[in-house]
DNA sequence: CCATTAAACAAACACTTGTTTGGTTAGTCA
DNA sequence: TGACTAACCAAACAAGTGTTTGTTTAATGG
């Protein structure tokens, strides 16, 4: 049967970008080497080149299936909710979960810049906006003041959240829930209409 | 004279010092070699060692001037204000400014990450760490409702100028004085007692 | 049972990395 | 003038990089 032999391998090559995806997510992308990720998988580094045909294809194809996850999970936070204050609150807790602790793939996103890969920056760059799109949409729901410049509240928002990484700490004081609560806080009074 | 032949020396060592914190804030520390450094000054790679001893002894010395550049530039800023609100305004343009266009030293500290080079990575967070005392300060000073976590109002905005590098152009249609002037209002009525 | 093939391996390749070594040059100072 | 030395260079070093090559293993399907 087919699927069988197809069911084997693909086990062993999403293991593979797995391990990739956690190693770039911890390490960055130029600090990991493919000999890392071959040692992580108990192989040995030429057998990746069966599975996949350069190390930047390996960056890609984990962006890829990172805006996918961050997309779906950023969706699923805010659906149920129709007002566009609590529905920031939820996109402001997801997008710091997407940051920190949510998967490998996704914190690759938000860990390694496009620039690192001049080959693709482009495409990274497209991937980027899918998600940065979706997190505009809901600053653009937001009823404001006439003078406030949503452009700039969303570089904000996005570049608070961004940030976490650097000090988020999943056993810390903070939960990204309150993280999301104050930031709205901080700014809806300001805002709202 | 001692002093002629000291300074022949310091200028040569200073344009090196300029040249590779100008690679380093383009480029990225991993991204940048020592002979990408030793052409943008016109040496052989080998010669950069009479002046430096090491790549990661070069970051340090340019993150030192860095953290001394950007802080001279916030007190500058803020200094000359006394309500807590100006000096927030004024703050993080100079924050902003400090990321995107102040000096290739200011922008290497926002662009090269401390657990890059990880035999001086605690010397760089405590660089760090001097900055954002002085930002956290002004934090501080600013008079808040009691339900407002300081901690978090600092990550928001530290955050969000952090993360104007990778958005801001000089050439573009925002100052930093302008935003500076948004994001200090968009929490202002909501946060302020 | 045997041809086929997915999936791995060992070994090397060509190149880049930070750094060291030993020698050269050109000013300085007594 | 001649010793001294700051400042550089040419060349190499050892280690690490992504990647390719030819070969082996082991499971599958006819």
């Amino acid at each position: 049967m087919k699927a069988q032999k197809a069911q084997r391998s693909n086990s062993r090559n999403e293991a593979l970008i797995e391990a990739a995806a956690t190693l770039f997510a911890s390490q960055g992308f130029k600090a990991t080497s493919m000999r890392d990720i071959a040692k992580a998988v108990d192989m040995r580094p030429g057998s990746i080149y069966y599975h996949v045909s350069s190390k930047d294809d390996l960056l890609l194809a984990i962006y890829e299936t990172g805006v996918q996850q961050i997309t779906e999970v950023f969706e699923r936070a805010i659906e149920p909710l129709a007002d566009p204050w609590e529905r920031l609150e939820a996109g402001m807790a997801a997008l710091v979960r997407a940051v920190t602790e949510e998967s490998a793939y996704t914190r690759v996103i938000f860990r390694v810049k496009p620039d690192e890969v001049v080959r693709y920056q482009a495409e990274l760059v497209d991937l980027r906006d899918q998600f940065e799109a979706k997190f505009a949409q809901l600053i653009a729901d937001l009823p404001s003041k006439r003078w406030v410049d949503k452009h700039l509240l969303r570089l904000l928002m996005l570049g608070a959240g961004n940030h976490a990484q650097l000090w988020f700490n999943s056993a810390g004081s903070y939960s990204a829930e309150e993280i999301g609560k104050q930031w709205s806080r901080f700014i809806r009074e300001s805002v709202s209409r």
